[in-house]
RNA sequence: GGGAGCGUAGCUCAAAGGCAGAGCACUGCGCUGUGGCCGCAGGGGUUGCGGGUUCGAGUCCCGUCGCUCCUCCCA
């Protein structure tokens, strides 16, 4: 039986890695100095917290979430998105009692079950943020910079981006937008796509979003949410909106954006790559003023985002970090135990120096394998009877080809090993490997 | 959920019903214990999997799994 990973889940090889390692790092470098704090929450939650909280009749959670039950039946389900779970931690930690304002951030993997393609995969990775405590529109414009900036610092050109914006206002603005849709587009119900005249009926707003050619006409002369906010939610958008010109953020007001769970109120959000094909949204989110209350928790706003690591991924394929190279690649010379013995040992040493170091297990040529330690590492250190007869080894600077022996008794020695690893001032020769780094 | 295309060596791809191949990578040798260049040799495959048609299937048919893309939805 061939066993390989199940569908839409892959592995990230080793190649790969360093770039994840790198967004990683500088995700977490931006939203500490926005002053988040990092929370992580099981990938395992009741069901019914999302049932709950993202909406039962959203398709992420009624086509998309992986249910299953414990040995008890519990209904379990794999995470789809992690807002939930932070509000959940939030109430169940009682860190609205701790006053101030809860800036809360993840990292880590999610569950929908789709069907593949590019930019979307059945086990994909979020990063995001949580402010909860302030309905202060500052802080829809703070998160927003704070996704802007990110890009920055990864080195995201700004014409290959486009933010979207759009408010679709508190509960009772909802009602009444529903309606007002519901009255433009009933009278046209014939000009909808069948999944649109369901919608008619269920959700409306995700008419808007619909990209069918015959859905357009309706959806371009169709009544705007931003017509239906209530005073409070009309202020507070134009106060996002001022902030982000203050900030000096371009977006566009986009009527047709409604994202597709439930929680969100007033603003919403998206980032969105020229980059990539039809899944082209890198980022988005909004304000979820209802759904700590709706949680059971104390009524709280929240505003947040989540993006996807792996469309980070696509977009940054080019800038691919190189694995770094191990400081030693250890050479045994001939079949000799003793030889072999020492190699580990002085490995074993190296290490323990702070330095990097591999040894050739695989017994292949010594030419072989000074091929292979070019590949991995600065030096190769060779050692073989004639040195061991010696007490030393010969370390061999793999850029500038240059030699020097290594007396065996310095690896006991971080202080006298060092020397030979540092990089040479004044092309002095002083022995040893830092020298270029090629 | 609906639609289209593609699965051949570790990788990129040939073979259009007739002996499964090339390049790169890998291993050895030239060069006996020191890389990058060059040359020679070698190892590698249940052609995704399972059926069917045929004297004969990588090739045609059916099914299945996987990948890619569109639709949908979203990160």
């Amino acid at each position: 039986m061939k066993i390989s990973a199940v569908r839409g889940m892959r592995d990230i090889l080793p190649e790969e890695t360093p770039l994840w390692q790198h967004l990683e790092a500088e995700i977490r470098t931006a939203f500490g100095l926005y002053g988040f704090r990092e929370l992580r929450t099981p990938l395992v939650e009741e069901a019914q917290l999302f049932s709950r909280g993202v909406g039962e009749a959203t398709d992420v959670v009624h086509k998309e979430m992986y249910v299953f039950q414990d040995k008890k039946g519990l209904p379990l389900a794999l995470r789809p998105e992690a807002t939930a779970s932070v509000v959940r931690a939030y109430i169940e930690h009682g860190l609205y009692a701790k006053g101030g304002l809860a800036k809360l951030y993840y990292l880590g993997p999610m569950f929908r079950y789709e069907k593949p393609q590019k930019g979307r995969s059945r086990q994909f990775h979020q990063y995001g943020v949580e402010a909860l405590g302030s309905l202060d529109p500052a802080l829809d414009a703070e998160v927003i910079d704070l996704s802007s900036y990110l890009m920055e610092r990864l080195g995201l050109a700004r014409e290959g981006l486009f933010l979207r914006v759009n408010s679709i206002g508190c509960k009772g603005d909802r009602v009444r937008y529903r309606e007002a849709l519901r009255e433009h587009l009933e009278p046209r119900r014939d000009e909808l796509c069948p999944d649109c005249q369901r919608r008619l009926s269920e959700n409306p707003m995700r008419i808007l979003d619909c990209k069918r050619e015959g859905c357009q006409p309706a959806i371009r002369t169709a009544p705007r949410s931003i017509d239906h906010l209530c005073p409070d939610c009309r202020a507070h958008f134009q106060e996002v909106l001022s902030h982000l010109d203050l900030l000096g953020i371009q977006y566009e007001l986009d009527h047709t954006l409604v994202r597709g769970l439930d929680y969100y109120t007033r603003t919403v959000f998206e980032l969105c790559s020229r980059d990539l094909g039809a899944q082209d949204a890198l980022l988005g989110g909004g304000r979820y003023d209802d759904l700590v209350e709706l949680l059971g928790g104390p009524p709280t706003p929240g505003v947040g985002f989540a993006g996807g690591m792996e469309r980070l991924v696509l977009v940054l394929q080019g800038q691919l970090k190189k694995t770094e190279k191990l400081d030693v690649y250890i050479v045994p010379v001939g079949q000799e135990r003793e030889v072999w013995r020492t190699a580990a040992w002085a490995a074993s040493r190296l290490r323990r120096a702070g330095l990097s170091a591999d040894v050739e297990y695989l017994g292949r040529s010594v030419r072989k394998a000074t091929q292979a330690a070019a590949q991995l590492a600065r030096c190769a250190l060779f050692l073989g009877p004639e040195e061991l007869a010696q007490g030393q080894a010969t370390l061999k600077d793999l850029s500038s080809g240059k030699t020097v022996p290594l007396p065996l008794e310095k690896l006991s020695s971080p202080d006298e090993l060092h020397p030979f690893f540092e990089p040479e001032e004044n092309g002095d020769v002083k022995g040893g490997c830092g020298g270029g780094q090629g």
